[in-house]
DNA sequence: TTGTATGCGTTATCAG
DNA sequence: CTGATAACGCATACAA
């Protein structure tokens, strides 16, 4: 059985009769070590299966080159195509993505947050649980000049970096359309909102939406879901559909509320759009699929990924920060697609 | 400007007038320590805010409490609820979890393998690239104990544990539940075959099932995609669905190829199932969300990453191994639903 | 251009 | 039950 001990830049060094900090220079092509040392060096390196300890490099820094990412699942495609981003961003600078899931709970995120602390991470990207109010247990990154970006899900007050779109005027775009398309009596379908987040700003676009066509709104055409599936979609929707009034048009604050509007309406014998046109949000790949195809808002989700860890990445490089912290709001435009195009 | 430096065993002992060992075995509950001492150190551990640095303990020990976990990508279904089981798992045991997406790049997953054996993971789960015929990249793994576990798309001939399902068995039993239907011209979506990796599997079972009923098999009822998305999928749907004489049954071998044929049929006026019917592989969210709903075959994302994870947490308990790597297979049924029923 | 020496924070060994 | 000390592998300040 062959038990590789491990090389180490020492077994190198001895090898090569040079000392350990030329090796460990060389490697890094210092520029004080000799073009020909550093060949050597390396060819040796490879030849001996020399890989680097990150660790000891990590301790001795105080510094890891891994993004530490806190999201509440991996499975929504919002989010992987999230991680997706901001995991192929930090491989193009040698950096690893270590990945924890919240489960949208307020205790597991405290305790990830603690453990990716521990774990000395270079930053840290995060959309908060759900149920997540309280963030002190970020401060500590902020105080040790650790990176953090909040994503998508942000909180209201903490002063660090933000990448969002602007919720609000997303859902104000998205309902607006569907009264161009001649809706008159427009139901949402929501989620969570009592916790304050981004499903409540959407609301709120909804709301002056309908407050500037003087449109009234109503409390019976707003569904508030507890948990955002499909099944949980199809009985709000239901709900909605049931109405002495039905509506003729809705918003839903995702696409998979949007999808199970649709196959509801459908099984009702609802035509969209022409009985009753709906539009989601977040472009999720089924809203391409679904028929009729669902319009939508797009949901930059890999670039949010992206310019999140970008700003990671150049806030490592320059430790020392003014106390300055930009927020980035992404575009996202309304995709019109069949299932509100009546004109 | 608070700049908290990071509180270490060190500092705890010198309030406390202990020494570092001290600590650091009444922090893990050491038995040769003082009911009294434990408790006193872990409070005052808490006052001061001390944060395990795990680096340093990684490197004493040369073990990190870390899986690595190495896939084409994080955005299909299948994989990131593969994630997601590995993640819950590992994080049940104390453990973290460290992504890196190779985009099927086989170049990109040496690369990667190495950096995952750089920072000292405890174990790797890891599902390989398209285009990765030669695994030698993974005998770093194996000599050094670090466990190593293939799930779903696997090597034929490397000793390690797989988690896999049997693909022929199950491509066997979906193309039978078709001719059970009564098809009798069934064709197949497949995709990069050439690599001899599970999809070649699962048409082995397909080939093998039209056999055993004395069905006929025709090279223009396979077609070969170059890569699984919806677009390539209608692509290949519609050069099947345009034969002079099409199929009546098709079994693809993935829910969005799935997909794509029945959106594809239904634009050509075909009725499904009556006309054609069709079954997919993965049990996909979509499955349940198209209409007609697709037949498929269950695929146990999470439990396959739970698995995965298990046996890396047994494994790294008992370092010594026999060279017996089992594989382990997991459960597949085939889920009738509306797009192959027809009786 | 290269070498020497030290420390990062923890744990394990050995001693008391 | 507790303490002193070495070691993990690397990177840097300082020396040559």
């Amino acid at each position: 059985m062959e038990e590789n001990k491990d090389i180490t830049i020492y077994d190198i060094a001895s090898k090569l009769n040079l000392a350990t900090s030329t090796i460990s220079r060389a490697l890094k092509d210092h520029h004080s070590i000799s073009e020909k040392t550093i060949k050597k060096v390396k060819k040796t390196a490879e030849e001996m299966g020399y890989v680097p300890n990150t660790l000891a490099a990590g301790l001795r820094g105080n510094k890891t080159k891994t993004i530490g990412v806190l999201i509440p699942t991996v499975t929504q495609p919002f989010l992987s195509s999230l991680i997706s981003g901001i995991e192929i961003t930090a491989q193009k600078s040698g950096y690893n993505v270590i990945i924890m899931q919240s489960n949208d709970s307020y205790e597991a995120e405290v305790s990830m947050a603690k453990s990716l602390y521990g774990s000395r991470v270079s930053g840290v990207i995060c959309s908060l649980a759900m149920k997540t109010t309280d963030t002190s247990h970020f401060q500590q990154f902020v105080s040790n000049n650790i990176p953090l970006v909040f994503v998508d899900r942000v909180p209201k007050e903490f002063n660090t970096f933000r990448v969002i779109i602007d919720n609000y005027a997303a859902g104000f775009k998205a309902t607006e359309h569907l009264i161009e398309q001649g809706c008159t009596r427009i139901g949402h379908l929501t989620a969570g909102s009592k916790f304050g987040n981004l499903y409540t700003e959407r609301m709120r676009g909804y709301l002056d939406a309908l407050k500037k066509h003087n449109l009234s709104e109503s409390k019976e055409l707003i569904v508030d879901l507890q948990t955002v599936t499909y099944t949980e979609g199809v009985k709000a929707s239901n709900k909605l559909l049931s109405l002495k009034t039905p509506p003729d048009g809705i918003f839903a604050s995702g696409d998979i509320m949007a999808v199970s509007a649709i196959q509801s309406a459908k099984k009702k014998g609802m035509r969209v759009p022409e009985d009753i046109a709906i539009i989601g949000f977040n472009n999720d790949p089924i809203s391409e699929i679904i028929d009729p195809n669902l319009s939508t808002i797009t949901h930059p989700a890999a670039k949010m990924g992206q310019i999140s860890a970008e700003i990671i990445l150049k806030n490592i490089k320059s430790p020392k920060k003014e106390d300055v912290k930009e927020i980035t709001f992404l575009n996202t435009e309304v995709l019109i697609r069949e299932s509100s195009k009546r004109k």
